[in-house]
This record gives C-alpha cells, sequence and structure tokens, in this order.
DNA sequence: TACAGTTTTGACCATGCGGTCAAATTTTCG
DNA sequence: CGAAAATTTGACCGCATGGTCAAAACTGTA
C-alpha cells in the first residue's frame, strides 16, 4: 500500500501510476467536455475509462483532486503552448500592438487544438465548488489571467500606440471573447479557425487604436 | 385537486397558485445565483422558501418544469426591460450606431439592476442538460440573441457606417462581452455600471468603425 | 518458487437527490 | 355551518452519487 499522493511533483511517480493518471485524466476531460460537469461522475469515468471506480479514488485523493488536476494540467499545458508561440514570433522588445495580436493567436490557436480540454476545464472552473458552495477556481481563471492583458494596455498606452480605455475593462473583454471562442468550436467542428482569429485581431485592432473619423 | 399545469397562458391561475409560483421562481433565482446549478436542489429551494418541498411538485411538473419557467421568466422581463430602453430612446430610423449603442447600454443596464437573476439564468442555460447529457437551452441562447445584431451590423454595413467585418463574429463578441458583464456585477456589487457601459459603447465603436491610421 | 510490494476489483456504505402520495390543513362558497 | 375544492405537509421510494475496504490479481526479485 503507497498512501501518499503527489500534488505537484512528478518524482516518485512509478511508470503504472504515471501513466494510469495521465489516462484517467484524459478519459475524465473527455466526459466533462461531453456531459457537462454534472454528468462527470466517478462512475461515468470510470467506465469510460474501462476501469473500476476504486481504481480512480486509489491514484487520486477524491473528486475534487481529480478535478483539480484535470485543471492543472490543461492550464500548464495551455501556457507552455502559448509561450512556445511568443517565442517564436515576439523579439524581445516588441510593439504593444504585436504582442496583443499574438495573445490572441496564440491563445485562438490552442483553443483551435485542443478545443476539448479548454472546454473541460472552463466547464470545472464554472462548477466546482467547496462543501459551502463557493467557486473553488473563481478567483484564479479572473485575476492571474488579467494581468498579462492589462500589462500590454498600459504600455500601449504609455507608447501612445493605444487609445486611452480603461485596461482592465479591455482585458476582461478580450478574454470572455477568448474563451468563447471555445464554445464555437466544440459546437460547431468545422467552424474556420483562421478566420475567426483574424477577424478577433481586426476587432481589437480597431478598438484599441485612437481614431480620427472621417 | 387541480391537476393542469400551465406552462405559458396566465389565464386560469388562482392568485395564490400565481402568487406561490413567483415566490418559489424569486428563491429559486436566489440559491442557484448563490449555490450554483448543482446546488440548486428542491431540498434546498424549499428550505430557501420556507415551504416543504413537495410543495414545489404540486406548483411545477419536476425540476426541468421549473428551471425552464426560471430561464422564461426572466428573458422575457429582460426582453421588456431592453424594450423600453429602446422606445425611449430610438426613433424609428435610428443609424446602425445608435441602434448598437441602445443595444448595448440596455442589456448592460438590465443587468446592472437584476444581476442575481441574470446569473441565474446564465448558470442554468450553461448547465440544464436533459437525460441524454444535451443542453436544454443551448441553441436558444446563441440564435435567438445574435439575430438581432447580426441585422444591426448588416444594416450598418451596407450603410456604409460600418467597416467591413463578420456580422456573426462581431455579435459573438458582442454577446460575450455583455453576458461577462454579470460576473463582474455579481463578483463585486459595487462595481461602477455606468462606466463600464461607456468603456464597451466606446469599444465597440471603434470596433465597428473604419480605421484611418495617422 | 515464494514472497513482498503494487495495482485492481467489486461489493458495500451513508447521503442526498427528484419524485410520489395519503393525509392534514386551509380556503371557498352554497 | 358544512361540504367540496384547493393547498400544504411530511413520510416514503428508488436511484445515483462519492467514498471505503478487504480480498484478489498482478508485478518484480531473491
Amino acid at each position: 500500500m503507497r498512501s501518499n499522493f503527489r500534488t505537484s511533483g512528478q518524482s516518485e511517480l512509478t511508470v503504472t501510476e504515471a501513466a494510469r493518471r495521465a489516462q484517467i485524466l484524459r478519459h475524465t476531460i473527455d466526459v466533462v467536455a461531453e456531459r457537462g460537469y454534472a454528468g462527470a461522475s466517478l462512475n461515468r469515468i470510470a467506465e469510460h475509462t474501462g476501469i473500476s471506480k476504486g481504481l480512480i479514488s486509489y491514484h487520486f485523493k477524491g473528486k475534487a483532486a481529480l478535478l483539480e488536476a484535470l485543471v492543472t494540467d490543461v492550464f500548464q499545458r495551455g501556457g507552455e503552448f502559448v509561450l512556445e508561440g511568443w517565442a517564436a514570433e515576439l523579439s524581445p522588445e516588441s510593439s504593444p500592438r504585436t504582442m496583443l495580436r499574438a495573445y490572441l493567436e496564440g491563445n485562438l490557436a490552442f483553443i483551435a487544438s485542443h478545443a476539448r480540454d479548454v472546454g473541460a476545464i472552463v466547464e470545472v472552473i464554472r462548477n466546482h465548488r467547496d462543501a459551502e458552495g463557493r467557486l473553488v477556481f473563481g478567483n484564479v481563471w479572473t485575476e492571474d489571467l488579467y494581468g498579462d492583458l492589462i500589462q500590454i494596455f498600459e504600455a500601449g498606452q504609455a507608447a501612445g500606440e493605444f487609445r486611452r480605455f480603461d485596461p482592465r475593462v479591455m482585458a476582461i473583454a478580450v478574454r470572455r471573447v477568448v474563451d468563447g471562442f471555445t464554445f464555437q468550436v466544440m459546437g460547431s467542428p468545422d467552424v474556420d479557425a483562421a478566420a475567426f482569429t483574424a477577424e478577433v485581431v481586426a476587432l481589437f485592432d480597431h478598438a484599441t487604436t485612437p481614431m480620427e473619423r472621417s
């Protein structure tokens, strides 16, 4: 009997253990994406994975731990994906406008290629609550993710490249539109990601640029 | 024993019956807003309302019917609210830009003054599924609501007032930002609704206007 | 082979769920 | 008043949930 559950370190994991955990996580993503948060019972996840329910409890301390591992996993992969894109596109001193564009393109590209993962994570973040009914991931989503955008906007305004607007409101708008893309992709997998991305980039390009009416 | 459940007509409702239904709906909104969709059990709603669980079943055919009544109710009140605003602000032939502005102001004003209601409705629409796991309100939300915006955008483009963009993508963006305001209000009730509205109006004003870079 | 450690199962538990119903209560009205 | 109708309760049912655990099966290795 091994009674220790890792939360972050990938150190002392058996090959079997790591493989099982990954397998369970993959199937959990599938079930959440297909049946929603409420429909993702341990029974259904186990059945979908082809294992017994008890085995999930063996590898994860409880349902909460499983969902938290799910969120951490996708979040991390998403972050890496976007960062790789940035490394390829951005020179050390790119303009804020270029950075905004890269931000949008990176995020939307990840969503387009990982719709199920992002859909699942969003579902969990939105619904997972503790015993007292408080959203567990409520603030994480919000505050951590707005920071990057706000920085870009403030830099752009300082450089005179962006018009004057409330960076916080603009950041909220960007995240809402980006996250919304998830449902477009999940709803109809044939959406034209490139076209949507181009439209969104143009939208925020115009939204941030000083206007000179004719 | 009266065994008929009304779905639309308000005709043959006892005073008591109408009052109870309204009371139950109000408390359901509260519970959903506070504890989320999953936390809104009939037991909790009954307790919150101060009645027995059986009474809910007496006035509503089942939980599904209750939630659908909830959605219909808020949806209708919201629609009336926005339409009243339009009647006051819009002349018969207002410009598309004015209409877009009125659309945003009307929607955001309703959300600001009815955050709990809108929060509850969004929660239900997002999570309520039938036995097979399909979202019950999935398309309702989407298609019905985009129509108005798309019309405005197409009119504006035809009149040369708006730049060329995909009306559908812009409509999605508008709805996402508008709906997102709900969570801002619910998260911190002290948000400055007027300021947020002004920012959003400016955002989409710029986003829809042809750009003439300096 | 035998043994220790690990992984896996399947039966079981308490809990809360949505829903039903006979009985009790309140209202309506002749 | 008193009977009929409408309203309300509280106990109860079957079911699915998350979780536990002893036993079984599967490793590897001495």
